[in-house]
DNA sequence: AAGACTAACTAACAATTGTTAGTTTTGAAT
DNA sequence: ATTCAAAACTAACAATTGTTAGTTAGTCTT
């Protein structure tokens, strides 16, 4: 394990407070505090308050590119496609819980980068739909509008920052597990 | 119809604005600003800026206590009650775009009424994770564990209004026709 | 016409914001 | 012990924040 440089220490202990209140609403005094320094002491190791939000999201979103990458590669099937799409949030949520959240709350407000985000982004999304699509001419898949099964598994996939501190207990292949079969097979017996 | 007051009109107009950059970002200027006034006469209609945000999420908690009240109230089955909680999400999600994204995103800049808020949020959770138990025992539910489900289906319902506005096409009862097909049997054919 | 409301305005406030400049402390290498 | 860079500090800035005070213009009631 590499030592943990003070700047990825204070982008650490930013998404943590940006996860309690949103970025907008942390300033570079609590960033600071939590470190126990003054706010004009983080300046000598980033560069803006803004560097510390692209830190976050941009990493994050390419961690999910590069996953979405690997999952197309493979010759799997369409439902082992989704299996390691939902394997793969879980995995990284639980590495990122707390940037999760500005991923998610906070990415309106990435300045230089947000074109390049929002791209990312829209990839993600398609790839995704195009999996789902293949999966529907398969047979493997129901023929239900893919729209809508598409933001249903992300909304779920989303959220999970929400949910994972909670259940401390649970371990991540298992949780993946259970979420494959409620998203895929429903709930109904 | 009843006519909009110009303190409906704010409150429109800032969920509006909460919407796109959150609460905290939205200045008194922003929103007095769309309104073709000035910050300070916002004053002449409303107490604080707090107040705009307690006045959208507030009344969405309680539309949304109301409506689980209702449907526990009834004698339908478990399968049937997670329908109408699907359906009650797609109607206000529908009608009130805009809050449900402070609903969301910005309870925790709730200040006096934060408790009252996390109590109606605790039983609205509490009294849907009963109904997923008691179909479980019923065996309409499929054995899982409960928070997951339960979390996975409140995810998406949560998050509904990030994606309503993108299907104007898509009619309400069509919407969550759709999402009770796939949020309940699950995508598996 | 007079009075009372309503809702806008201008001007200003005290506090807080992100950030910069310049200085001092620290701690490791020579 | 001296050097030197890294990382902390103090002090301050200009801009922006939510909000208040006091005023003015228009409108309805009497």
């Amino acid at each position: 394990m590499k030592e943990e440089s003070r700047k990825e220490e204070i982008v650490r202990i930013a998404s943590f407070l940006f996860k309690e209140k949103g970025y907008s609403a942390v300033t570079m005094r609590d960033i600071a505090q939590e470190l126990g320094i003054k706010a004009a002491s983080l300046y000598n190791h980033i560069k803006s308050k803004q560097e510390i939000l692209n830190e976050i999201i941009i990493s994050l979103a390419e961690q999910f590119t590069e996953g979405m990458e690997l999952i197309q590669s493979t010759t799997d099937n369409s439902l082992d496609k989704l299996q390691r799409i939902i394997a793969l949030h879980v995995e990284i949520t639980t590495n990122n819980e707390h940037g999760m959240a500005s991923l998610n709350n906070d990415w309106m407000h990435l300045e230089e980068s947000l074109d390049y985000y929002l791209t990312l982004r829209d990839n993600y999304e398609e790839n995704f739909r195009t999996i789902i699509k293949k999966g529907i001419d398969n047979n493997e898949i129901i023929s239900v509008n893919p729209e809508v099964m598409l933001f249903s598994i992300l909304s779920t996939l989303r959220s999970l920052y929400l949910w994972i501190p909670k259940k401390e207990d649970l371990r991540q292949d298992n949780l993946a597990n259970e979420l494959s079969e409620v998203l895929l097979k429903g709930i109904i017996r």
